[in-house]
DNA sequence: CTAACTGTAATATATCACATAGTACACCTT
DNA sequence: AAGGTGTACTATGTGATATATTACAGTTAG
């Protein structure tokens, strides 16, 4: 059984998209630490793409530490990590940059876009959790 | 003369690294309105890249709505843009939510999340406005 | 043990984005 | 007329993406 659901949209990589729809599953908890994952043959037919695109969305999400591995077994669902230094520079310093600089060229302030951070980290998690 | 500054990484288009150099120059006042902007064979030759690359880096600029063509003359810093709905949406509800997915599976708090954008919102900009 | 499942690896093919090189044309200023 | 501007086109090479197919080692269930 797949435990999450994808739109798949033009102009953006199939295992990237994958990659992030399970992302999205695990920080809602739709995808629990421990809970059996997919395998690449079962992704594969599900979703109608090819093994190989299914086997690097694995490759992915274990090299991001999303995923483990049982050898002859398949993957399992991991505990959720923690940032290192170079992965909060990565968002704090560069990505965050990047939408202040977007939302400034467009003349959206910094309220309304507060607001929707805001509103994004509620809606994935129904317990508004910090 | 550039009027912005490039630090070229692996992995990502060079147009595209340049198209948000001029964002981010545009942003933080280093190019105002009415601004002059390099031509396309002066950007080739002082970034050391190929003349199409340098248009192409113009005609995104230009589609986006940051630079206004002055036929046979060059190009000119457009005043700043206002987010269409189809634009504002996808902010809020894509780019936004894709940082704060990333966040909670790095277990990266709300709080420290804000804390960046309230610093990088008056990095670019001295005068710490909305 | 065997069959059926797991992740993983390798080869091959086709398509597209990216960056380069080079040439050409219409437009405008000096 | 000369030299600048944006723009368009062909061509080449490289790499990422996705496909198809085959194969192998590890594990489990019968």
């Amino acid at each position: 059984m797949i435990n999450f659901t994808i739109k798949f949209q033009y102009g953006i990589p199939l295992y990237e998209q994958i990659v992030y729809a399970v992302k999205k599953a695990i920080v809602s908890e739709q995808l629990k630490p421990g809970d059996q994952f997919p395998s690449v043959r079962e992704i594969a037919r599900e979703l109608r793409i090819n093994p190989n695109t299914a086997q690097k969305v694995i490759a992915h999400l274990v090299r991001e530490g999303l995923l483990e591995i049982k050898p002859g077994i398949g993957s399992v669902v991991s505990e959720l990590g923690i940032a290192t230094n170079a992965q909060r520079d990565k968002i704090f310093k560069d990505e965050v940059e990047k939408l202040v600089v977007e939302c400034k060229r467009l003349s959206i302030t910094k309220k309304e876009f507060i607001d929707a951070v805001n509103r994004n980290w509620k809606l994935d998690n129904e317990k508004g959790e910090e």
